[in-house]
DNA sequence: ACTGGCTTCATAAACGTTTATGATGGAGGT
DNA sequence: ACCTCCATCATAAACGTTTATGAAGCCAGT
């Protein structure tokens, strides 16, 4: 077994390779006799197609990738999942491409994956961050479409994009914590490479002035134990703790989470909490966390469809001989909302009903 | 740009593609010169070498699968990272397959991808669960090696796999569990087809008969929702609560704690709770989670690194002009072992010191 | 002056498909 | 009897690489 070619089952059946091609892809030009002498033959000697040989003769391009940095959060699997369900019914292979090592990011990786990406002359991308200009501009012009969430595109050309409305889930936010009552903040948030940082901090920064808070903003690199550290050092080199504490997505609550119970604080006693991001076990900390959830399978899925959709525009224009460059709609770029999950790290006494 | 080929360079360089092609591979056989010329008009307009080529030409393999169901189980990224590690200095794609639509495994699904695995020419599989009969035949036939983690190959050939030595580690449950004096035990635990769950019952039941403790075994899906309606059902039919909950894995555990939760179950005092798989945010439970670690990223690297030996070992066969079939070593079986980490929930006072 | 060997390169065939082009034969019309 | 048309198929070229084969040029050794 192994290496069996569409010549072998031409010989096997003594028909033509062209007619074995039609007859397997189901095209016409076939009779059904010769056609299902074809498939026997085929099943019966294992036959199975190479890819590379179809996708070199046919120009096809048969995978989309998701880039994505430091999987280790696990908001990452819903996108995925939602990416998956959008795909699901294209003859697409879908791959996630990691451009962190040991979860950190790397510029260097960035590069030798993109290239990667253009040698297997991938169909389309999905990138979780703003990827370098060269980068950008070297998919763009191999014609392959990107598509950012919950990241932001390049200024230059209008790239489809989805994410959060995270200005407005921002001001949710802070209008909440505001009727608590605080009016002295920490925003321990990651940097700005992704661009997710931007509408949250500004978004915090409005409301927490427009309600006469004060807010600090602090910046940690984008896990868990730099946002330990990072806390740790700001802690000590101040006199008070901060009356909330507002943590820019889930490996930096959790190394806040860490230091704040060696340190004995108590929430919302203490100090309130209040995390971006809805994950599985938050409803089952003490105390249950209030949230800003992202619905990100929701973003997924949108991203998968308007991916799908410009690379099906981009191949029936091909074969009208048009432009391969894809064309880049203004309502390619959306925005889903976010919604508060209110529990009782902000200090709320809700006794939330299982969901579901 | 786009479409540049390595006729191009040819072209522009004066060369033959034969030369273009050794200079850029960098074999012998091209003077100094010719190379430096050939790379600088490659860079010039921009040539990226088209993978489906190569692949077709060299018949050479260049990406390795993953398999998986159910990805929202944590317990992946860290096998994940495990297998990039031991894959990171190789040339290879790593590509991660779901088997699983919306989080059930599906069989056709599985049939879809082994088929497509085939066709993309997939140097190499490591697979979570175990694959059906025809599935890891029809892998064999073309001489794809698999590794199996985590889940059991079938008895036939002496494939390679990794495991947790889940026998040993469900016996340090046990004793742990009759060391507090429980002798009443319920262990919730997902399908036997995540094979794990045989020595994982097993250790169970032995631990269980060697003290002189009851333990009971109810199966549910391998979901969150599952676990939790499983659960109540047994609750409900029952007049007591068991002394000692057993979570076969995550998305169980999640489950049953949700129920716990609701029913204001108190943990340890009315019921201690145990549970497989450490994960990030266990140690920030109430109470903390005592947990069964099984250090999935050793568990990975091991496979990436087995995995990668047997292909470079077939490679090398192959060029001898030797068989194909990838050959399996009975030391490619390997256990790691697992370690509990004792926390509150299963009765102990501990207070854990933050690791590392 | 001739041979042999080495280096550097070009030519063309191959990898496994798809498909443009055209051949064949039979049915149907006049 | 001839022509046309259509369905069915075969032949061969292409996709973008790598590589087997061998040619050309040069140098050294005789």
């Amino acid at each position: 077994m192994g290496k069996v070619t569409i010549r072998d089952v031409s010989r096997v059946t003594g028909l033509s390779t062209y007619t074995v091609s039609r007859a397997l892809s189901g095209a016409p030009g076939v009779s059904a006799d010769s056609r299902e002498q074809v498939l026997a033959a085929a099943r019966e000697i294992g036959y199975i197609p190479n890819r590379a040989a179809q996708g070199l003769r046919r120009g096809s391009r048969d995978s989309i990738a998701v880039i994505v940095a430091s999987t280790a959060n696990s908001y990452y699997l819903d996108l995925m999942t939602g990416i998956q369900q959008a795909l699901r019914h294209f003859d697409w292979t879908v791959i996630i491409a990691d451009v962190a090592v040991d979860g950190v990011y790397n510029p260097r990786l960035e590069d030798r994956i993109v290239q990667r990406l253009i040698e297997s002359r991938t169909a389309g991308v999905i990138t979780t961050l703003t990827l370098s200009p060269e980068n950008t501009a070297l998919l763009a012009n191999w014609d392959v479409p990107i598509v950012f969430v919950d990241s932001a595109p390049p200024e230059s050309a209008n790239f489809p994009s989805v994410t959060t409305d995270n200005y407005n889930a921002s001001l949710m936010v802070g209008d909440h914590l505001a009727e608590h009552g605080y009016r002295d903040w920490l925003f321990l948030v990651y940097p700005r490479r992704w661009t997710t940082r931007i509408d949250r901090e500004r978004g915090i920064r409005d409301a927490a002035s427009s309600h006469n808070a004060h807010v600090e903003v602090l910046e940690s690199e984008n896990d868990e134990d730099s946002a330990f550290r990072t806390l740790e050092a700001y802690l000590a080199g101040s006199e008070r703790i901060p009356r909330v504490l507002i943590a820019g997505n889930n490996p930096l609550l959790l190394g806040a989470l860490r230091l704040i119970r060696d340190r004995g604080i108590r929430i919302p006693a203490d100090m309130a909490v209040i995390g971006y991001d809805e994950f599985a076990w938050a409803s089952l900390l003490d105390p249950p966390l209030t949230v800003l959830d992202e619905d990100s399978e929701a973003i997924g899925r949108l991203a998968g469809q308007t991916l799908a959709q410009i690379i099906n525009e981009q191949v029936e224009a091909a074969k009208r001989g048009e432009s391969q460059s894809p064309v880049y709609r203004p309502e390619y770029r959306r925005q889903v909302a976010g919604r508060l999950i209110v529990r009782r790290s902000c200090g709320c006494h809700v006794d939330n009903e299982r969901p579901r």
